[in-house]
DNA sequence: ATAACCTGTAGGGTCGCTATACAGTCAAGA
DNA sequence: TCTTGACTGTATAGCGACCCTACAGGTTAT
């Protein structure tokens, strides 16, 4: 009657359900301009602009407390404040998303390196340039084995993640060059994880440089030296010779595998030159 | 005791909370390998890799439902897929949050045009080139005012939002040249609402040239002719002619004002040149 | 013995709704 | 007048990923 709108009708002007607009009545957010005595709610033409601005705030992501209280006290420049500050807030969260984005990359390619790799060039070194990468590196907990190794792996990983996300580009182990070299390859060795490149300084941050590397793809755990002997082996009797640490990357850790394998899949990385005749 | 880990260490580690491992035992994710006689929670250090993957694959966004479907069976090219998907609804995500801060940008440079003018212009005509936009145009339901006003409005907004998003590119109403001239501003005219440049062509998308504008801020409904008679006799005392339809944008709605002002703050705009003499 | 700190369970709250169940209201047609 | 269908109301539970609080019991160190 009289010109006024029932809930339903309002509802569909707005693109909103009934519920939604008996859940914004509830809220204190928009209520009818008259409740009937049977109980039906009525609103006015004069309240479309209202509701209208409603469904403009809610649709950039401001919350309802908040329209509800913008509108105790609405004029342009709250309004304009109101916005600037959603506006922020979504460009945090734009930075959130990009940073997730970037560490699905991550992890894609490194499974995508694994998923080539696999038995085709296994325990077979060959030679490859590698770009430059940032790490943090801790020593292992003693005794060395598979659960220190988690413990090792994990006081890195909380470093990473106090500051800023959960890490995703990957980790891995460090061999020393000297102590690899006189032999000793698990002296001072310990877990990495490497950092994304647009990471600031972290405090102990490792960089390991681009070069050209010794690789071989190998099932075991960095610990297991019988590779890194091996990769040794293969590096002089090419007439090559080491001159940094050597870095163990995991490719696939157990968790991988059900019951069959339970090492770890993993490239080993041994920066080295040709040795001048 | 022998090696195994408290919940709130196992907590502590992997950055979570105790409370988030017993609801991650209650929804099947991630359950302790022991519970002991007394009802402790225990886990054990090969467990860490397990759960470091849930709180990689959680931090990328990716639900915990999924997230349990996924350890079902796990194996390296499922985790490329679910990562790709993943990578997806962040795309998806992204594109919403440009829209949204797109709009802010939008409403805000409405309001800065509205907050500089106030006042210092009111009634005054001037004279300003404006670029091309586009809208979508509907003609006034009968009889005009008010109430029949934002009906007309709640026409295209619905139009605008059925597609894509709350429209937030303003608003106002288009007055026809031919209606203008011969003394009838309101025959034919009605009401328009802005499209965002980015938008896909629309059904019935009105073009408003690039042009030189006479222009006048005021207060009033767009159905009150004396501003547009004001704006014409300014236009002819000045040398200039009208050349296509006039705008009238809706800079501030009613709904900004309690109870003096119940009119719209408006910019009227009329395209002109000069007249050769 | 006691304090401090750990553990457990159970229940409610968050946010912006949706969905469901059940009941009353209203206008039109047979 | 009765029935049908379309509307309206209230009340409740559920979503997702937890957090918070309360309350009770266990463990360890002093």
């Amino acid at each position: 009657m009289k010109n006024l709108i029932p809930i339903s009708e309002m509802a569909e002007l707005h693109g909103l359900t009934r519920q939604t607009l008996i859940y914004y009545d509830d809220i204190d957010l928009f209520k009818p301009v008259l409740v009937a005595d049977n109980g039906y709610r009525y609103y006015s033409r004069r309240q479309i602009p209202y509701l209208r601005e409603i469904c403009f705030l809610k649709s950039v992501g401001i919350g309802l407390k908040e329209i509800v209280a913008h509108f105790q006290e609405r004029c342009p420049k709250k309004e304009m404040a109101l916005l600037q500050q959603q506006k922020e807030k979504i460009m945090q969260e734009m930075t959130r998303l990009h940073k997730q984005r970037d560490a699905i990359n991550q992890r894609i390619s490194i499974y995508e390196d694994a998923v080539d790799a696999d038995a085709l060039f296994m325990e077979e070194p060959f030679i490859r340039p590698i770009v430059a990468r940032k790490a943090i590196f801790k020593e292992y907990i003693k005794p060395i084995n598979k659960e220190n190794l988690h413990m090792t792996l994990m006081a890195l990983w909380k470093e990473v993640f106090k500051k800023e996300m959960v890490p995703s580009s990957g980790f891995g182990s460090i061999l020393k060059k000297q102590a690899v070299l006189r032999k000793e390859p698990l002296a001072e060795a310990g877990s990495c994880v490497f950092l994304p490149q647009w990471d600031e300084e972290h405090e102990h941050t490792v960089d390991i440089p681009s070069a050209t590397y010794a690789c071989m793809y190998k099932y075991g755990m960095p610990y297991e030296v019988e590779h890194v002997e091996k990769l040794m082996q293969w590096i002089v009797d090419n007439g090559y010779e080491l001159f940094g640490d050597i870095v163990d990357v995991c490719l696939l850790d157990t968790t991988f595998y059900k019951e069959q394998k339970t090492l770890d899949f993993c490239l080993l990385q041994a920066p080295v030159r040709k040795i001048k005749k």
